[in-house]
DNA sequence: ATGGATGCTTGAGGCAATCAAGCAACTGCT
DNA sequence: AGCAGTTGCTTGATTGCCTCAAGCATCCAT
């Protein structure tokens, strides 16, 4: 019922597609952070802070180098979207937490994605939900990995 | 039958879900070209080189400023994974083509992206039928937008 | 043939990314 | 306690990516 069954796509169709997709949603991203004067990275960052997270942690969120993470984090705390914070059981360790601008900031850049959502628009209720099953089985082989 | 039911994940799931499988492929892709000496920018570039291209082509291609496909496509050339030939039609464009050894490279980037390869092999044919078509359905309102 | 587009390159400047090096602070061992 | 090794963060140097403004060559339309 979900819509198929005309022609067979090989694997590297459907790899292409995938590989087409996320760029396309990466660049919705990209767009709608340049918006809030963000590049692509910054936002990101900013996105992975739900509570406070040591440098190093959005280091290897980020999959990067940690002395990367310092300047990306410089420019955000310059523009007082993210604050250093010592942590109280550590003295080496600084963690990074959104302030409320910051918050702001970035939960309008998601809402501004205008291509990614009304894409998502285009499809029913069932047809969300057998996508996100199958995304779901591939996040294990996908997520952390070499 | 295609194996959902359980929890009615939101859209906002959902989202972050294409999200992160997004930059987990990306990811997979630019380590991939990294073992191959490439940046993941130069790789996508050379990925898009099935026939010959002029340089402002690729600037289209890429979205992004026509000036900064000089510099890539320098150092693929420097690399001698490209060439810059002139049309023989308009005399102020230069053709961007893959050379043979360009063409191996990005097969072989291709070929290694296993993470991205093993995960798809965990869904079975009718899987990724489904798939297929759920992700052509996002294609076109996701595809060059603004 | 002159004026306006178009295609590509150059130069300046900023961000992103890595590596090597360094300092501070924590941890474990004896 | 003390010392060694590890871990967390920053700095500096270098490279690539990216944009903008400017410039030159070529094409095209009048």
């Amino acid at each position: 019922m979900t819509g198929t069954a005309f022609p067979p796509p090989t694997k590297a169709q459907l790899l292409e597609l995938v590989a087409a997709l996320g760029t396309a949603q990466w660049q919705d991203f990209a767009a709608a952070a340049a918006r809030h004067g963000l590049t692509s990275v910054q936002a990101k960052l900013l996105a992975q802070l739900k509570g406070p997270v040591p440098m190093r942690g959005l280091a290897t969120l980020l999959v990067c180098d940690a002395s990367n993470v310092t300047g990306i984090v410089d420019r955000l705390e310059a523009r007082g979207l993210v604050r250093r914070e010592p942590d109280p059981g550590d003295r080496r360790v600084k963690n990074v937490v959104a302030t409320d601008e910051g918050r702001e900031t970035i939960r309008r850049v998601r809402a501004e994605m205008q291509a990614t959502h009304s894409a998502l628009d285009t499809l029913d209720e069932e047809e969300r939900n057998t996508l996100y099953g199958l995304l779901e089985r591939l996040r294990p082989g996908l997520e952390h990995r070499g």
